[in-house]
This record gives structure tokens, sequence and C-alpha cells, in this order.
RNA sequence: GGGAGCUUAGCUCAGCUGGUUCAGAGCACCUGCCUUACAAGCAGGGGGUCACUGGUUCGAACCCAGUAGCUCCCA
């Protein structure tokens, strides 16, 4: 049969991926083993895939692999989310270019566009998911807006509301302008921005004299109600409990005194809005100081301002700087350099608002959630993130819900016409509840408009995709989880609360572990992104590639909680690495057709031996990375035994001698070596593995490497393993020998050892076979007249071709000879230092002791083989 | 402003309980090879004051303190 010599990526990808799902190989019910889950950190529906997901998914892949040929019942859940902010701008704009306003639709019909913008885009980036070889168990996958998750979600908001844990209330929020609605405090990001602090004159009633007050936001005095103080500062003393009139506004308010107050910053006064600023809030609550807001909800000025009404917020900053300024009402400006909040989809300027939202009631839930990730019983991979978990679970605050959005969960919540409201599931059971609470009322009701956090839906992830709020069956059987595999940025917004919803509603963990990715960075370091367009698309990678060289590419330097600078070059070395074994692959396949009855060469005996105890050792290795997740070590652990120990060695040594046949034997030994190779190698290169593991043996029908048994290590034989570590050196110093002197390959040469070091080397016909010995011939003396290297104590000597160098031969011993003096020198130094010999423990004085012996004897030997060439 | 973490080869990182072969890997680099599986390859090689300063110890990349630089998270 004729083997293509290059891996037809694509083909293999196509073919093995339909084999798979056809066969159903992915597909998990409960039975009696024991089950290993992993639900998918749901993409936003809509989205497309990108290199964060890819290196998510490709770790998922590879656990969930392992796990289903270690024999577990392994069950990956995919599924997307509706992202309710995200999906509802992308639907917005695309009714905007269409010419269409979002507040010219009603709910329904703007509902039913993004219904038809989710079917259409929903599930692109599942098929995406498919490409890269991701095992899921498709007929599992969820959305967070599927009939009954959508069930699950209110029906665990109207439970939480009746163990009073949800509450509404008026509250300083995030208000994103742009999208009309409240944000949550993990939906802000703040940005260091260069912008200017402007100088007012507070003049007191009825006087000159003025106060300089400070700020960055002098639009804001709109809504002033106060100027503060801290009662400390002397220069202000005097002020306090008179009043001042707001510049322009002409509005008289009180100069009050509180603590909060930073002498240092500005002038020491602080102008008081407590509808615009969270501590502005917080003192105006404390002394009882009126609110006035100033600014409608798209950020411009409302009627309340009293002038510039209409106007945008940042056009009125540029206006009321420059009226203030000709009324003789701005000190000066200064530049300034200032944090502001900006919203994580839009992009705009966060405003502070003060308005009525709904809220979970953290406190109490977060305790156990707190307390089981600090135990260890939910591991923390790597762990150093249970600190700023820790840090945010205690001093963790209300989760503001509601959100001004109608794509998502509608908030079950009814409200009478004098602001009366019942929470319940339909609006027949809000009728019902409504009268059972205020009999006398007799007017019409109306449902919230606003939906939940998208993270209130998928909060409930680990449960609601197995129905474990409506059956037993799947959750009591999947739940808890196995493994989650997420990014770090995510911690508080969905690991924490998933713990928490896990253990509220299952009363126990919802995973057992938690791996945190790193963030995908471009070479630069610099975060991807779409506006910087450093970010490869995902598809033409594995076009390019292979699904197999990506994935490789993608775990090869990316340790747990690390971020992944990502180069093109990881893909390519994986892509090299599926040749490599690709070519290993035909050259074995090769040999079938030339199998003879010949013995077994005494050299393969020896190099299936050693491959055996080296693949037992690797496999322990491995097991050992897989369960700390070390996953990029695994990934190189695997390599190394791949191109190194079975390419670069094993291969080498059984290979025949040019023209020979292979003996039956050591063939089926090679089968057997590289079976189990390919199955270790399955998790990482899928479709690889499968398309050789079908080729090089006959396999039965519906058999596939996806469910085939993981291997298991047996002791492994140290006697070999310590043996190729001499005999590596021995290769490697006749390799030498030849490369100085310019000795070919071709070119037979003699091995002389010495009879008083020892019997033959355990490698002994590799070691001819490898060398291209002619012969090793065990001599009483010391021949003269040859090349020498020393192995462990042990002399070889190789008798001088036509091209040798006296003179070289000599730098070179001389030169290892000043080298071992100086180790000596050390050891020396220690052994003679009293403390050492006191205090260290014997095993390690006994070591230093060898060494120094060691030494001395290299040094002889050395010296006398100089001698031998004078 | 509060908190956490990092600094080891040109790059990305290992280095586990302080102690084997004067510090390891992969990539990159240099040299030589078209050797009959593989140039997407083979063989060999160079490269490090373990950020800095001090301390503990017989012994420190590792433990402690301080300094500098970087990163992330939170307000």
């Amino acid at each position: 049969m004729e083997i293509a010599n290059k891996f037809d990526s694509k083909s293999a990808e196509t073919k093995w991926y339909a084999y798979w799902l056809e066969n159903g190989f992915f597909k998990s019910t409960p039975d009696h083993r024991q089950p290993y889950t992993i639900v998918i950190p749901p993409p936003n529906v809509t989205g497309v895939l990108h290199m964060g997901h890819m290196l998510n998914n490709t770790i998922q892949d590879v656990l969930i692999r392992r796990a289903r040929m270690m024999g577990f019942n392994a069950c990956w859940v995919p599924g997307t989310d509706h992202a309710s902010i995200a999906t509802e701008a992308k639907v917005v704009q695309k009714l905007r270019k269409e010419g269409v306003k979002k507040s010219d639709l009603s709910r329904d019909a703007f509902l039913e566009h993004a219904w038809e913008w989710t079917h259409k885009h929903g599930g692109i980036i599942l098929e995406q998911l498919k490409k890269l070889g991701a095992s899921c168990d498709w007929d599992r996958t969820r959305f967070t807006m599927d009939e009954k998750y959508y069930d699950s979600v209110i029906d665990c908001f109207i439970d939480l509301y009746n163990k009073g844990k949800i509450y509404r209330g008026e509250r300083m929020i995030n208000w994103d302008p742009a999208a009309k609605t409240a944000l949550s405090d993990e939906e802000v990001i703040y940005k260091e921005v260069q912008s200017a602090l402007y100088f007012l004159k507070y003049k007191r009633t009825g006087s000159e004299e003025f106060l300089t007050v400070a700020t960055t936001r002098p639009e804001t005095i709109l809504g002033d109600v106060a100027v503060c103080v801290n009662p400390k500062d002397e220069r202000y003393a005097h002020w306090i409990g008179k009043t001042v009139m707001v510049p322009l506004v002409n509005r008289e308010v009180p100069i009050i005194a509180d603590e909060y107050v930073d002498p240092e910053f500005g002038t020491g006064c602080l102008k008081v809005t407590p509808a615009h600023d969270m501590n502005d809030f917080m003192i105006g609550q404390k002394n009882q100081l009126a609110t006035i807001n100033m600014m409608n909800d798209d950020g411009t000025i409302s009627e309340a301002g009293g002038m510039y009404i209409g106007m945008d917020r940042f056009e009125v900053r540029k206006q009321i700087a420059e009226d203030l300024e000709t009324a003789g009402l701005l000190v000066k400006k200064e530049s300034h350099i200032n944090k502001v909040g900006y919203s994580e989809r839009t992009d705009v300027v966060i405003e502070p608002r003060l308005s009525l939202q709904w809220f979970v009631d953290m406190k109490e839930l977060s305790g156990p959630a707190l307390e089981n990730v600090m135990n260890d019983n939910i591991h923390f991979f790597p762990p150093k993130f249970k600190n700023a978990y820790r840090h945010w679970m205690e001093n963790i605050k209300d989760w503001c819900i509601s959100r001004q959005l109608w794509w998502g969960h509608r908030i079950p919540a009814w409200y009478s016409e004098v602001g009366k409201w019942v929470v319940a599931k339909t609006e027949e059971e809000a009728r019902l509840k409504m009268k059972e609470l205020y009999p006398d009322y007799q007017g019409s009701i109306l449902q919230d408009p606003d939906v939940l956090d998208t993270w209130f839906s998928s909060w409930l992830w680990p449960i609601s995709v197995f129905d474990g709020f409506y059956t037993k069956e799947e959750v009591d059987y999947y739940y808890p989880t196995t493994d989650l595999v997420t990014a770090p940025e995510i911690m508080f917004f969905w690991v924490a609360r998933m713990i928490i919803a896990g253990y509220e509603y299952k009363g126990d963990l919802p995973f057992k572990n938690v791996y945190y990715t790193g963030i995908v960075r471009d070479k630069q370091g610099r975060k991807m992104s779409k506006s910087l367009g450093n970010s490869p698309d995902p598809l033409e990678l594995m076009e390019q590639f292979g699904a197999d060289g990506v994935r490789v590419g993608m775990l090869l330097s990316s340790p747990a909680g690390n971020d992944l600078l990502f180069d093109e070059g990881l893909c390519e070395q994986g892509r090299n690495f599926t040749n490599k074994i690709w070519n290993a692959f035909r050259l074995i396949k090769g040999w079938e057709q030339n199998i003879t009855d010949i013995a077994t060469r005494p050299s393969a005996v020896v190099a299936v031996q050693w491959m055996n105890a080296q693949l037992n050792e690797t496999i322990q290795k491995l097991n050992d990375d897989y369960t700390k997740f070390r996953m990029n070590e695994a990934l190189m652990t695997t390599y190394k035994l791949i191109w190194d120990d079975f390419c670069s060695w094993y291969l080498e040594m059984v290979k025949p001698p040019y023209g020979e046949g292979m003996d039956k034997e050591t063939y089926h030994a090679t089968l057997e070596i590289f079976d189990k190779i390919l199955r270790l190698l399955h998790p990482f290169m899928p479709f690889l593995t499968e398309e050789i593991w079908q080729t090089i043996q006959i396999r039965s029908e519906k058999e596939t490497i996806c469910l085939s048994a993981w291997p298991v290590a047996q002791e492994a034989d140290k006697k070999w393993l310590d043996a190729f570590d001499e005999f590596s050196e021995i290769i490697i110093g006749i390799r030498n020998i030849r490369k100085e002197n310019q000795i070919a390959n071709k070119e037979k040469l003699m091995l002389n050892c010495l009879q008083s070091q020892g019997d033959r080397h355990l490698f002994h016909p590799v070691i001819e076979h490898l060398g291209n010995i002619e012969e090793t011939i065990f001599l009483n003396e010391k021949p003269t007249q040859c090349y020498s290297f020393i192995v462990k104590g042990k002399e070889y000597f190789i008798p001088f071709t036509e091209n040798f160098d006296v003179e070289a031969e000599k730098a070179k011993l001389v030169e290892e000879i000043k080298y071992t003096e100086g180790f000596l020198a050390m050891v020396q130094k220690k052994l003679s230092n009293e403390g050492f010999v006191a205090k260290a423990p014997p095993a390690v004085l006994e070591s230093e002791r060898k060494k120094q012996a060691d030494a001395v004897a290299k040094i002889e030997l050395l010296t006398a083989q100089l001698k031998s060439l004078n």
C-alpha cells in the first residue's frame, strides 16, 4: 500500500469527525461507570471562535478524551449563552443599519428580530468547535434561553425572592447611557484618562467672599446640594454651617462637614451631588440631603437640571466651563489624570445613577462558597487565584441583577399602578397574589420590563444543563461535575457565582477542579482584539497547520494561569510534530512488506526492553502531570517520548541494516509500542492518531482510538533506563570522534575497552549497530595511538584513523584535565569545611565523597592518556 | 488608594521537601550534513552573577527582610 508522504490533515479531520459522530462515541448517558463531567463555559450564542476559545476548548477536549480512554463515563456538555447585553447591542446595531430604531419597535417585535438573529448566527461557534475536534455530546447542547432553562432561571429568582434574598432598592448603580441599562460593578472597566480639574467659585450667600471647589465634572453643579469640608480642616472651620451659592445655578446650599473629604485633594472642598456620584450619595444619605437627578437616561441634561436641558453631558462640560469663565466664576483649570469607568460592552463613560433595581443579597449566600474553596474542597489550578477569590468573597457586595434590556429572562415581578408589587411566575399567579396581598386594589398590573443579568442565568449552568431543578436522574449522576476550564477574568462573574448557586440549590460543589487558563496575547504581549487586528483567525490557522497542529501549538507554552504569547511558530511546531509522527508511521508500515523469518537481532532485543521500560516510566510521569493539571508539561513529556526516545533512538536501534528484512518479533513489538504511544498522544492530536491507528493494523468495525484504553503503567525496569543513559553517552562519544576527525559515518570503526573495567555493556549490540562498530575488543592493557573518551569512569578507545591530529587530541585532554581539577577543587573545599562534614546528612556527604573519588580517578586516567600521546 | 503575584538563556517557561553530574526544557541561534521514514529533517555546539542588597544556614534560584522594575485584580 502506498502511503502519502505527508499527512493530509484536512481529509482526516472531515473523515474521522464524521465517523465519531455517526457512531455516537461522544454520547453519554448515566450508567454504572463513574462519571467524568465537564460543562463548557458557554460562548456567546452569536459569537465567533477566537483564540481564547481555542485554548480553553483544547484543554477541555484533552481532559475529556483522556478520561474517556480511562474508562470513565465522560460527558462534555456544550452550549451557548444568550449574552443579553452583547446580543441586544448587535441586534440594535443591525436594525439601525436597516434604518429601524429600537424605540420604534414593540418589545415583541424586537424580540422576534433577536430570535431571528440568534437562529441565524447561533451555533456557528459550536460548528467551529467541531473543526477543532471537540468531543462534546452534541445531543446535550443547551442554550440559556431554552424553555426549560428559562424556567429554571425564573424559578430561581422567585425562590430567592421568597427567601428574602432578593430585594428591590434604590441604589447608585453604574449606568450605561448608550445601552441605557444598569451594569454590575464587574461590567465596568476603569481607564486612566487625561482630564481637567476645574476650580470653581462658590460665593457665600449675600457676599463676594468665596470658597474654591475643585471638580473634574463641572456639569454636575446642576445637581449640587451642598459643599463639604473635612471637620478637622482648620482652613474652613468657620465656614461650616454657613451657606454658599452654586455658581451659575444660584442655588443656596449648606456647607457641611464630613470625614470623607480628603483635605489634600484639590482645595479640600468637595461639592456634593448625591444623584451623580457614589460617594456623594453616601454623604447625602448621612446628612439627609436632597437628591437632584439632573440627567436623562441617555446622558443628556434633564428638566431638573434647569439649564442646558437636552444637551449632552460632555458638551455641557465644555459649555459650562466657558460660561463659568465668562461669569468670572472659574478660578483656574488644571490638567489632571484620573480613572474613569467605561462600559465593558459599549465603551462609553459610565454614569453613576440613582435608580430602582433588583439586588441579590450576597452576604449569607456566599458563605459556603468561600469556605469550600479555601479548604480545597474545590481545587483551584493554579492555587494562587484562591487569594483573589477570598478577597472578593470577603468584600462581596450585593449583586445588581436587573438590566434595562429586552433580550433575556424577564423579571417575574408585576407592579400595580400605585407602586406595589408581587413576584410570580405568570401574570395569572401575579393577579391572585396581588389580590391576596392588597385586596382593595382594583387596577391593572404590569410586568417589570427589565430582564436579568446574563450571569443570573449562567450561574445555574452546571445544574440546569442536567435539568437539575426539575428532574433528579441526570443531575444526581453527573453533578458535581469534575473539571471546569475557564479564564480567570470571569472568576467573579461566573465561577464564584456557580459555586454559590451550587451550594444553595444542590447543597454541594458544582465542580471539583477549576483550571484557569491564561489570556491569549500576541507576540508583543498585547491582548488579542478585533480593533488591534492582531488576532489570527482560528479557522485559517487550522486550515494551514491542521487542527492537531494548532491544538499542540496552543498547549506548547501555556501553564495554567499564565498568559499565552501566541506565535504562529508554535502551530508550525505542532504541524512539524504531526509530520514527524507520520513519517515514523511510514517507516514502520514499510517494514510490513519485508518481514522475514530471521531471528531477532540482538540490538533489537535490547531496544524493545529499553523502550518498554522508558514507556512505563513516561506513562507514570504523564499521569502525574495530568493529576496536577500541568497540561503543557504532559504535552512536552509526550513530545519527547515520541521524538527523542521513540524516533531518534528506538526506531534507529531496530531499523534493519540496508537491504535486509525485519524480523517478526521486533515488528510486532514495535507495533505494540507504537499503539501505546498513539493512545498517549490521542488527547492532544485526535485526528492524526485515529488515522494512523486505523491504518497501522486491521481494526474491527466501529473500533476507535477514542475508546481504546489509556495505557497502564507497569513498573519500569530501572536497569534498562540506567544502562541507556550510559549507552547514549558512549554513542555521543563515538559520534564526536567521528565529527572532530572527519570520519564518515559509513566508515566502520574498531572499539577497544579494558578487560579490567568490566564486561560487555547491556547495550553492547546497539552500540555496535548505531556506532557502526566493526568489532569491540577487550584489552588487558591500555592501547596507544587511539582516540579516547570516558563514560562513567570507563575508558573507550578508537584506533587512530589516517586523519588523526595528535596536537588537537592533546589540547583536548589538557582542557578536560583542567576542568576536572577545578571541579575537584570545589568538592574538596566543601569536604574540608568542618561544618559541612559535621551537619550535612550522610547521603549528601557520601555523594560528595564519591564525586571526589570519581574526579581523582578521572584525572588519573586523563593524565595517563596524555602521557601516552607524548 | 487597597490587595495579589511576578523577575531564571535571545523568547516562553520548568526547577516539587534548601543538598546527585560546578542551573534544566522547548523554540530561536551557530556549525556540519540532500545518511535508503522525515531538510516540516539528522548530528553536534554556544549561550545564565537565577532582578538587586543584606540576613538565616555547613549549604540558598529556593527560606526571611529591604530595594528596584513589571503584571493583574479591586475601589
